[in-house]
RNA sequence: GCUAAAAUAGCUCAGUUCGGUAGAGCAACUGAUUCGUAAUCAGUAGGUCGGGGGUUCGAAUCCCCCUUUUAGCCCCA
């Protein structure tokens, strides 16, 4: 009997009844075949040895799509815990999923891993991998399930066990001896996996619940072909290279101090110089964009932060309470309450909505030691905030210039690869139905009107409002958060917001929160990591680095110097008694993006020689001629 | 916060195994050199070994507490 497959051009083919997706991508090439992980059938991830018995629609996928590349990670990460059981029979199990870039498997083992265990582990992976084993898939009764784990004494895998609802089957993978609950799908065999490293170790919580045991996790990765291996690893390489805390020292931008405390940055004068740019160049920004500025302090009464709410489900993240005259003050963790009052410090009419607060607002969260890092997780940190505050006729209008706005404001900086999400409503929220759907379409109207690519994060709204996050991805592949739009019904409810309409009746308004760089010191770790330091001209701290050949020179530099200072370009001279090849080292070395070499033959003639920074010498230019050229490249952002 | 590791000169790091008066390179300073596209030569100075307590005749080294950092867990701008 034959059966009908649909593909996803929507062409279609007729197979016998029983045809699997291999032998399907098989009969249109071996190549095809060769490179295919996993399969959809009707929508649902099955294996490739999976018998189709109707008109089914089908998906064959590679490598190169996330739901394929996590198969192949889960299916290497059965491999790995076969291979650690071999060499560790002692060791239990846990969870081994995929993750963003790779794989882990939990473990629980006595005495931790050592470095020269995850050789060994690899080692005997690769002979598992030679030996061709088989993935193949069972289904057993809940009973007999139970019995073979708890044979086992794999007591983690009773507890997944459990948690299975009972009209679910319950599937297992088998390669070689070592049999693991799981839902599957996984590769055919192992030898589908051609290149794979295991990158680390470390301690895991069960059930990341800190009251549970300690596991051993090790982390690893594998590709198709040793080459994309080899990417991956040179990518890795490449992060540490562009590590922000690694390039801060380096090129003097910022510090912490042991005695200011923990996750508290020192900007230094390059970095502060750096700054002030971005703070000048978002408020010239947001003044074209008729925002208004406001400025509010850093502290407020116990009273101000229990009618936001802040003190019933925030204050785990705030620091504790300043006594002034027998009152209660508390740092601010956010600015929202500060705006609030500030619109409420009057009777608002429909005429004068929408209002656009933004503030560069400075806020103190309390984060947990273990979770500072650098400058993208710190315990003070100044916000690039603004809350709109509108009449529900305006949302749409609005929604779509913040996200417009955001592009722009992120392009400046010379991102270029955004992914944008839209999370909805999660399970426990609070505010009524209808402004969440209101808000909601808002969201994804604008979303679709400006053609942006986006996905749905189902249920990862706040428990607040509806939002929208814009994240920037690097020529690494890594995603880095910066704005975020969101809608809060709590807020505007706590505090009494409202307005009176053209009816001559008060109204609550829709209150729009919105970072468009997140916070400054995270915008500027990310600006730093995603640039490896080279920033855009505009940005830099010093634009042009003067290098007198010699003491001869040092007259000529300080015209030179103040020609650039007069045109507002950036410079310092290298006054100091060294070769010119020293000092140019030095200058590349510091990221200076241009360096103006002045000698006998360029005082002469009112010339430069100009080195760009990692491209080396330009050549001779007029001084005049080449500000022009700065300067156009400056404006061009 | 939890688990594991770490903190030595401005920076990068040796020295800790086995307790016996602190070391290198770069940077800094001084002098010589006045130079053409990624390191000129010579010399000088610089550290209560993160802080505090303990063990010991003697502690950078061993033990305890604290601070800070790192990798994870949990969480987030």
């Amino acid at each position: 009997m034959e059966i009908n497959i649909k593909f996803p051009d929507n062409s279609i083919r007729k197979y016998s009844q029983g045809v699997t997706p291999l032998q399907i991508a098989e009969s249109i090439s071996m190549g095809l075949a060769k490179n295919t992980i996993t399969s959809k059938v009707n929508g649902k991830l099955v294996d490739l040895d999976f018998s189709i018995n109707e008109d089914s629609q089908i998906e064959l996928l590679k490598f190169d799509n996330p739901i394929a590349k996590g198969v192949y990670w889960h299916s290497t990460a059965h491999l790995m815990a076969q291979a650690v059981q071999i060499l560790f029979p002692d060791v239990k199990v846990a969870i081994g999923p995929a993750i963003e870039s790779g794989f882990y498997y939990d473990f629980d083992k006595e005495i931790p891993f050592v470095d020269s265990d995850l050789i060994k582990i690899e080692n005997k992976m690769k002979e598992l991998i030679k030996q061709k084993l088989e993935y193949t898939r069972s289904e057993l009764a809940e009973p007999e399930a139970y019995k073979l784990f708890k044979e086992k004494g794999e007591i983690y895998k009773l507890e997944k066990l459990e948690e299975i609802p009972d009209d679910e089957t319950i599937s297992f993978y088998k390669q070689g001896d070592f049999v693991d609950l799981c839902r599957g799908p996984h590769l055919l065999n192992t030898k589908q996996i051609k290149a794979i490293k295991l990158l680390k170790f470390s301690g895991a919580y069960w059930r990341g619940d800190e009251k549970n045991k300690m596991l051993q996790r090790i982390y690893g990765i594998s590709f198709p072909s040793n080459k994309e291996l080899k990417i991956h690893l040179h990518n890795l390489e490449e992060a540490k290279k562009r590590d922000h805390r690694k390039l801060g020292k380096e090129l003097d931008l910022f510090s912490f101090s042991e005695s200011i405390g923990a996750g508290l940055v020192l900007w230094h004068p390059n970095g502060a110089m750096m700054r002030s740019i971005i703070e000048d160049y978002w408020k010239e920004q947001h003044f074209k964009a008729n925002y208004k500025l406001v400025n509010t302090p850093h502290i407020g009464k116990a009273e101000l932060w229990e009618t936001s709410g802040h003190l019933e489900f925030y204050s785990e993240d705030m620091y504790s309470p300043i006594i002034v005259d027998g009152q209660e003050y508390y740092l601010k963790p956010m600015n929202c309450p500060f705006h609030i009052e500030i619109y409420k410090s009057t009777k608002r009419s429909y005429r004068e909505l929408p209002i656009k607060y933004a503030e560069m607002g400075t806020v103190y969260r309390y984060e947990k030691s273990g979770a500072l890092h650098g400058l993208m997780r710190v315990r003070g940190f100044t916000q690039d905030d603004a809350h709109i505050i509108c009449t529900k006729e305006q949302i749409n209008e609005e929604i779509e210039k913040i996200i417009e706005f955001s592009f722009s404001m992120l392009k400046a900086f010379g991102f270029q690869d955004f992914l944008v999400y839209l999370a909805t409503k999660p399970k426990k929220s609070v505010g009524e139905k209808e402004d969440w759907d209101t808000s909601q379409n808002a969201l994804k109207i604008a979303l679709e009107k400006l053609q942006i690519n986006y996905e749905v994060d189902e249920g990862g709204g706040a428990f607040y409002g509806p939002k929208i996050d814009i994240k920037i991805k690097d020529a690494l592949n890594r995603i880095w958060q910066c704005s975020t739009i969101q809608f809060d019904f709590n807020l505007s409810t706590r505090f009494k917001m409202e307005y009176i309409g053209k009816d001559n009746k008060p109204h609550k308004p829709f209150m729009v929160h919105r970072a468009l760089l997140g916070s400054l010191e995270r915008f500027f770790g990310t600006l730093i990591e995603y640039h490896a330091g080279n920033f855009p001209l505009w940005l830099c701290p010093v634009q042009v680095k003067i290098l007198p050949i010699s003491e001869h020179y040092e007259e000529y530099a300080k015209q030179v110097h103040e020609s650039l200072l007069k045109s507002g370009i950036r410079s310092e001279i290298d006054f100091r008694n060294e070769k010119i090849g020293f000092k140019i080292r030095e200058a590349e070395l510091m990221k200076n993006p241009y360096m103006f070499i002045v000698g006998q033959k360029e005082q002469e003639n009112n010339a430069v020689s100009v080195r760009k920074h990692t491209k080396g010498d330009l050549g001779s230019f007029s001084l005049e001629e080449f500000i022009e050229k700065l300067l156009s490249e400056i404006s061009k952002k």
